[in-house]
DNA sequence: TCCGTCGTGGGAACCGGTTGCTACGGCGTT
DNA sequence: AACGCCGTAGCAACCGGTTCCCACGACGGA
């Protein structure tokens, strides 16, 4: 319970084996914990590293063998309600299986990813989790085995998460949500509502998730024999920014919609905001649809009726499945369910506008 | 560009050094950089290095010298916009100055938070940086005194970031941003507004970021010669589902106000749509205020008025300041202002309640 | 009493790098 | 032609641990 105090610089084993008066083996042991070692001897030692203030180099330890293994944890930016759920998600399963978790904010710059990998693979990282969607191109795929490649030959692993999966023969594991399925429900939601004319406020227009989404949305019309008007697609980023630019745009533009279906909350948020400035109510005049159900969702006004994505448990179970691997094991490729959660925001249109 | 495949395990420096034919040392002065080595065994290595595709252990480079340093951030809970924006800030600036960064979550236990530092130390990380309010307990003093003694005998560096600073001579870098002073400003203008009986939804009581800001309210009483009425002051957690809990239970209680300050803009989230559900309009029968102005603050219906923290900046302060500090310098204290962005929840009361 | 065994602790090699010191070969100079 | 210097590469020690293998002392059984 006393400070010790005036320890210069760290001290090593060897220091503490020679305040014990045994060996450095011994020391090692001690701290190690099954090997035999009299009470005696083991009472010097520890007394010893308490007064030292001790503690064993963790990469010391690694380099020899018994080491804290690591977990790398890549994502554009952890500000996004939904990123940040997943890294939590991600830090929880790590932490509970004794793994140290890094990670790493690419700023949705290649090179910075590119690095990153690298960097983890100098690390020695037990597996890297690369997070959230991307353009599919052939680049993308090409750079993205190659990196696989090379983390598995490192005895690494990569994992896509809410990412698009690789050709097969990758040594990879993928985890995604279904993006197409849940916008497919809830549009199909927002169609049933007796809506003709929906307003879709897409991501970046090569970006994955945001595809998927509105490859639901295409779908959702088309089961029901209609074809949305193309002009009724518009794309920006997955910002509340985004989505209140967007907004202040089509209203401006004079577009023709009853409901508007937004590619995120975030997005469907902002574009909350440019509907009240417009003096539009929501869903009296038109409805408003999200996708993520961040928690904010149910406070927006009126609550956001959105897509559960868990998050979360995605963040868990891409831990928990690249770490409880069997190196053998065919590579896995999760796809996990959503479901619509309806509020208030989405209802029959009264009149068209 | 050619794909390497069957590279067994991954390769050591002499794996290197004996497919290029020369020895470890001379591999890794032609990857250290600066020491003369002829253009055609440089050629030699760099081949070698790129058939293997070989990387440094970065465990073992840190042991033997040069080493990737690396930055822990511990915090509660990475959910909370705040902290988030935060840790944006933290990975944004340590990645910049060529740092990795490790975060760990204690959810909210002590021991956590002990056995994470205890970590950080074994890895022998630059600078720990602990992260939102606590308790304000001697022990808890006493505790953080002994990481921040054991941090600096290790050469590292404890950072405290809106977490409330320790006896002076302890070892530690402080920074703050003013809760009470934003809480002072943000209540003085609600008040200035003609409203009287203020309800003030805080965190737990014994919570320093609750406190300070719950003192600021007091404080804006106080210097308008009020004296609130205690019953008034409602404790809860950060979360919106706790706003969302005392605002009904207020309600219900049948308590009197005319307006409503949230210690953050979550609680004030939940507040608001409990206000909503009871058919109270904002700021028509009640006006309510937030704290810590999050992205989200502005798609509340009304747009809430609350205050701005800094929160980035906070946390590139926070590992510029602690990275670039000289050893012998005196210890930094650095407290950031806030300021309170005035939207649209907030207005002068209509008719009492 | 002698010997085998068990319990314990030490020595040294090793993990995968870095770096100080040294040795060697080729070149220019006197 | 011999000397010396410089550029380059290798040896070996070291960073801070772990662990294999062996030695030593005490104890118990024959």
């Amino acid at each position: 319970m006393t400070r010790k105090s005036g320890d210069a610089g760290r001290s090593t084993i060897r220091d503490v084996a020679a305040r014990a008066g045994v060996s450095a083996s011994t020391v090692s042991r001690v701290l190690g914990g099954v090997y035999p070692v009299s009470a005696a001897t083991r009472g010097r030692v520890m007394r010893a590293v308490r007064e030292l203030d001790y503690v064993a180099d963790a990469r010391a330890k690694a380099i020899a063998g018994a080491g804290t293994p690591t977990l790398a944890f890549v994502l554009e930016d952890i500000t996004g309600p939904s990123f940040a759920h997943m890294a939590h998600g991600v830090e929880r399963e790590a932490t509970r299986l004794g793994h140290l978790c890094l990670v790493c904010s690419t700023e949705g710059d290649v090179r910075h990813e590119l690095e990153f990998v690298e960097m983890m693979r100098a690390q020695r990282a037990a597996a890297v989790i690369l997070v959230g969607g991307t353009a599919d191109t052939p680049e993308y795929r090409e750079r993205t085995h190659r990196m696989a490649d090379s983390l598995a030959s490192a005895g690494s692993r990569l994992v896509l998460c809410g990412r698009p999966p690789l050709d097969p023969g990758a040594p990879v594991t993928v985890i995604e949500y279904d993006n197409e399925g849940g916008a497919y429900t809830l549009v199909a939601h927002v169609l049933a509502q007796g809506h003709r004319r929906v307003l879709f406020l897409g991501g970046r227009a090569d970006h994955t998730t945001a595809l998927g989404r509105e490859r639901g949305y295409l779908a959702a019309h088309r089961a029901r024999g209609l074809t949305p008007d193309p002009s009724l697609l518009l794309h920006g980023d997955f910002t509340r920014d985004a989505g209140h630019r967007l907004m202040q745009q089509a209203l401006k533009d004079g577009l023709e919609f009853t409901a508007v279906v937004a590619a995120t909350d975030m997005v469907a948020a902002g574009a909350l905001t440019a509907l009240h400035e417009a003096g539009l109510t929501v869903p009296g005049d038109v409805s408003l649809a999200g996708y993520d159900d961040i928690p904010f969702a149910r406070d927006l006004h009126p609550a956001l009726t959105t897509v559960h994505v868990p998050y979360e448990e995605l963040g868990r179970l891409a831990v928990r499945t690249a770490l409880e691997r069997t190196p053998g094991a065919p590579d896995e490729h999760l796809l996990l369910g959503t479901h619509v959660v309806v509020r208030d925001s989405v209802a029959a249109p009264s009149s068209p506008r």
